[in-house]
This record gives C-alpha cells, sequence and structure tokens, in this order.
DNA sequence: TATTGTTATACTCTATAACTATA
DNA sequence: TATAGTTATAGAGTATAACAATA
C-alpha cells in the first residue's frame, strides 16, 4: 500500500519533540539498551546487572545500600537484583565486620574471571552504536550527559 | 552512623560506568522522567502521551500505524495508549476514506486548546532541569542524541 | 502476502508501604 | 530515630504471539 499523506510531512512537522531533550535523551537510550541486548545475547546480563558486577568488581566489599546509591536504584528493588546475582554465583554476599545490619558485597571467582570479556563486549557494543560519532564527540556528549544527572539524585 | 569505607571511594573508583554513554544516557534519562511527572502532576500525561498528543497537534489525520512508528511505539503498545486518550476525550478516532483498516487520529477541541499550556510546561520543565547547561551546550546535545538514534529504528 | 488495529501475556524497571533487625 | 535489608505490590514501557479485517 502507498504512505498515507500524514507520513510525508512528518520532517517538517515535528519540530516541538525534536527540540525536546528529553525526548532525544528517551529515544537514544531505547537504542542503546536494544543493542546491548544484541550484545549480551549469550551472557544473561542486563544493563542493571552489568553496572552491578562493574561496579561490585571496582568496589570490592562495597555495601549493598551504597551500590543502590551509587547506581540510582532503591533498596527495595536492590534486594531482588542481589539475589539473583548471588543465585547465579556470580556475587557474594558477606556480614559486615562491625555493623550487622550491612552486607558487603563481593564478585566470585567466575564473575571476577568474566568481568574482562563482559567489559570488552560493553565497548564494543558502545562503539557499534556511536560509530557515526567521532572520540571528540563522545567525550562532549559524555560531559553534558553527566552534567544533566549528577548531583540530581536520579 | 559514619559512612562506611567504600563509599569514599566512589569518585576514584567509576571510571569504568562513567565511561559508558548507555549508563549516562540512562541516568540523565532518569533525571527528565522524574522532572516532568513533578512539572505534570496535576496534569495527567506522562511523556508517551504528551509526545503522542504533541504529534497528533502537529499531524492532525495521522494514522494509529505512523503515529507509532514517528515515535517508536509497537502497534500492540499503540492500541491501549490511543484508547486511553480517547477514553479521556483528548483524541478522537475516525474511519480513512479509502483504506478502512486505518484510523485517522484527531486533537478534540479540548486537547487542542490545552496544548499551548501542555507545550509551555514541558518547556518549563526542560528549562529547570537543563540550568546548568548553556544555550550552545543544549544545543550541543540535542544533536548528538540525534545522531544516535536517528536512522536506527529505536 | 502484507498491513492495520486489537487482545493477551510476560518481563524489566521503578515506586511505595510495611516489616525486622540493628545502630 | 534512622539505617540496612527484605517482601509484597503496583504502574509504566517494551516485547512477542495470535487474530480479524482489509489491502
Amino acid at each position: 500500500m502507498e504512505k498515507i499523506e500524514s507520513r510525508e510531512k512528518s520532517t517538517a512537522e515535528r519540530r516541538a519533540l525534536d527540540s525536546l531533550v528529553g525526548y532525544n535523551l528517551r529515544r537514544a537510550s531505547v537504542v542503546m539498551l536494544n543493542d546491548f541486548e544484541v550484545e549480551f545475547a549469550e551472557v544473561p546480563l542486563r544493563p542493571t546487572t552489568f553496572a552491578m558486577l562493574a561496579t561490585v568488581d571496582e568496589n570490592p566489599g562495597i555495601s549493598s545500600a551504597d551500590l543502590g546509591r551509587l547506581l540510582g536504584i532503591k533498596s527495595a528493588n536492590m534486594a531482588p537484583l542481589i539475589a539473583e546475582l548471588a543465585n547465579r554465583g556470580l556475587i557474594e554476599r558477606r556480614g559486615h565486620a562491625e555493623d550487622k545490619r550491612v552486607q558487603i558485597l563481593f564478585l566470585t571467582a567466575e564473575a571476577r574471571n568474566a568481568m574482562p570479556k563482559w567489559r570488552q563486549q560493553a565497548l564494543r557494543h558502545e562503539e557499534r552504536v556511536l560509530l557515526d560519532l567521532t572520540r571528540s564527540e563522545r567525550a562532549t556528549l559524555l560531559r553534558l550527559l553527566r552534567r544533566v544527572w549528577i548531583g540530581k539524585g536520579g
């Protein structure tokens, strides 16, 4: 079937949404999420669980609460995520020596060994999506994005 | 209680995630979504429904299928959204003159009258979140974001 | 055969509320 | 009183599968 009329006018008539940062952020975010899934198709890691593992890897012994604060995840939502990664043998929970409320987190040997490969996959995924942007443009984009969210308790 | 050790090292040790565009996109997007909710607290519009109304306003007579394609929403997900806006008296569905499968969309008088105010609210919301960015920086951010998602079928 | 629009369904992310154990 | 962690629950966005009507 032929395109109907409204389709042809789209470019000229979408100005309002096009100039909204929030709308374009969401669209760009969806593209990144979709490609992340492609890259990690055989590895059962989502962006959130990858971010958790990477952060625990870089902060061994971090508490669940601090991990949640760093990543902007509420503690009620952290619990099942932590449990999932623990059940899958990727992170280990231990009690804090001084504060009995706190559980501190470590990667298992298996996860620690796999992290370099997973990090490379994440970089390959970013490289693929951002192919059209120069290094300088990517740095600019990163800097501006960080200024949007940093310090706003996302 | 005192901060535990891991918290203090965060700035130095979060390099990997900090340099991932996808992660920062998601964090920035969450900040925008949260502030959108604040701005539209008394108006029952979410980013998605606002985008739909704005697009129908600018493309009166657009079909559901084309609206979904423009906004990156699958037709299975469009159906309940369209139904919600129609039930609330904000959009009107009519049959297409030549193609009986197609339903074309229009804003009701009520929605058309309210759109200028809602658009202003959206701009006020963006202004508030992006206060720290200059006009030039906002334009750069918009341009780079569009280059991330345009043409990638988000 | 392909497209439009719909229903049903499932998963992820996010949110609030209520609870316990501890500080 | 406040914090850490958990459980239960709900809302929103996105996904696939299957379907009827039409092209």
